[in-house]
DNA sequence: CGTCATGTTGAACCGGCTCAATTGTCGTGG
DNA sequence: CCACGACAATTGAGCCGGTTCAACATGACG
């Protein structure tokens, strides 16, 4: 049931104790009150990004980690020759950042697609806590290995899903982060263009546009430019079903 | 410079020590004699695998990593409808098992390309050490960020290059962990089908087959079968070093 | 209210797939 | 040791999903 970034870091704590996203931010935790008063987790910055400014770059020292407050940001993947993928949409209450753990630099750049804020949290002083709390501990590994769920499942789609399964799978992925934020999972906003789209599912934003309108046409779905309506999600889920991703899958599947 | 699984976990020890392959195999380390004598990290069991049976599959308990002593194995994806996908394959100093701490059960199955062993090591037993000794903290996240690197460079490989560099950047991708295994970078054997690679690769394996019959004709590689030579190591890598994957590429390229 | 980026739509092309036939390889049993 | 059967690899022919290129529409924003 779980979120991807959204996975709750409860045992972390934070001086995010006024933060008014503090229900929806990872570090707070809307349910971790323990010990965290007596020994907050430093916040070294906030940072208040422009549409297209970035977070960081690849090659960039990793420092910290970043808790998205507002807004909405895209991570993407360079090739030596230049050529780029988008890799992730991050939404509010998601975490970035956990790339650059293993060579202590960046290996994704990662851009905002609007006007949002963050919250850098300090890889040191995570790690250091970890070392004592053994909960902090096993949340930060569970935020990683969902990191790695999470690009195996991308993998999967790219590598065996036809256009308008990834389509539907990025909306239903969409949906559910949407719903456990607290909104509509049947309706709702998106901020990246038709070619963050098409980069991130491997298509070409024409593609992209194609399949929205077929998407359209069998009346699965009401699209105007950004904004996204399921008619019957339901009925688009159970559609699609072949496509959810790595959240709650791999625990209904029975031992060999 | 180092090889995904054969990421030296220098500091974990273990009752490998009489192990012939302790000098690849990461455990162990080569370098790591510090106190891990006094110390032994408990291995449960050893496993010896006949070609196609599995080490685990998707939905099993996850209790222990493994790491591969001699042959080679293949992990796979599955989706809801039952379409595969290969997602990696692992070699002698490999470290398997990795996925599954998210959700304490195997989201991969993993299966043998050949007669082949591994010794499994207890994962409570590893966490328990981590909390003691930062060291070993230190290369779990390095070896599970490692891990989602690897799936990142996948995913851009699955989403942005052609038939020819895909199976390039797999081939050079096999010779440097040879290489790293002390065995030469360029003439190796392999054990996965033609099919193997295509499902890694996103790919038919009609198509694996007629690239490898392109660069033959090229003159770039020499192929019977199961054996591959490069003829001129250097210049493929020159030609293809685009798909150079994810070593040590992030270190060269200059903050922003 | 003009400008520029984004989105949409059409037409032609092509890389890789599918299907099918053939050959090669290897393990097994006679 | 050889013949057999099963599976892996190769090769050819035709097709198709998705790309590319190009023209046009829309819409956000100074």
């Amino acid at each position: 049931m779980l979120n991807l970034g959204a996975a709750p870091l409860t045992s972390l704590g934070t001086a995010c104790c006024s933060c008014p996203l503090r229900t929806a931010c990872p570090p707070c935790g809307a349910t971790g009150k323990q010990a965290q008063q007596h020994d907050p987790l430093q916040v070294f910055s906030r940072h208040r990004l422009l549409a297209g400014e970035t977070l960081f770059r690849k090659g960039d020292a990793f420092e910290s980690l970043h808790a998205v407050r507002s807004g909405s940001l895209k991570s993407s993947l360079t090739l030596a020759d230049g050529r780029t993928q988008v890799s992730g949409f991050h939404l509010p209450g998601d975490l970035v950042g956990l790339d650059g753990v293993a060579d202590d630099c960046h290996q994704t750049t990662v851009t905002a697609l609007e006007d949002t804020q963050t919250c850098a949290l300090d890889y040191r002083q995570l790690l250091e806590r970890a070392q004592r709390l053994p909960s902090v501990q096993r949340d930060l590994h569970q935020l990683m290995s969902r990191e790695a769920s999470r690009a195996q499942w991308h993998m999967l789609m790219l590598g065996s899903m036809s256009a308008p399964e990834r389509l539907a799978a990025l909306l239903l992925d969409l949906s559910r982060r949407a719903a456990s934020r607290g909104h509509s999972p049947s309706e709702f906003n998106i901020r990246m263009t038709r070619s963050d789209i098409g980069s991130y599912l491997g298509l070409s934003a024409e593609t992209v546009c194609r399949m929205l309108g077929d998407f359209k046409a069998l009346k699965l779905l009401e699209v105007e430019t950004r904004h996204i309506r399921f008619v019957d999600l339901a009925a688009f889920q159970r559609t699609y079903s072949a496509t959810v991703g790595w959240t709650a899958a791999a625990r209904v599947v029975a031992p060999h």
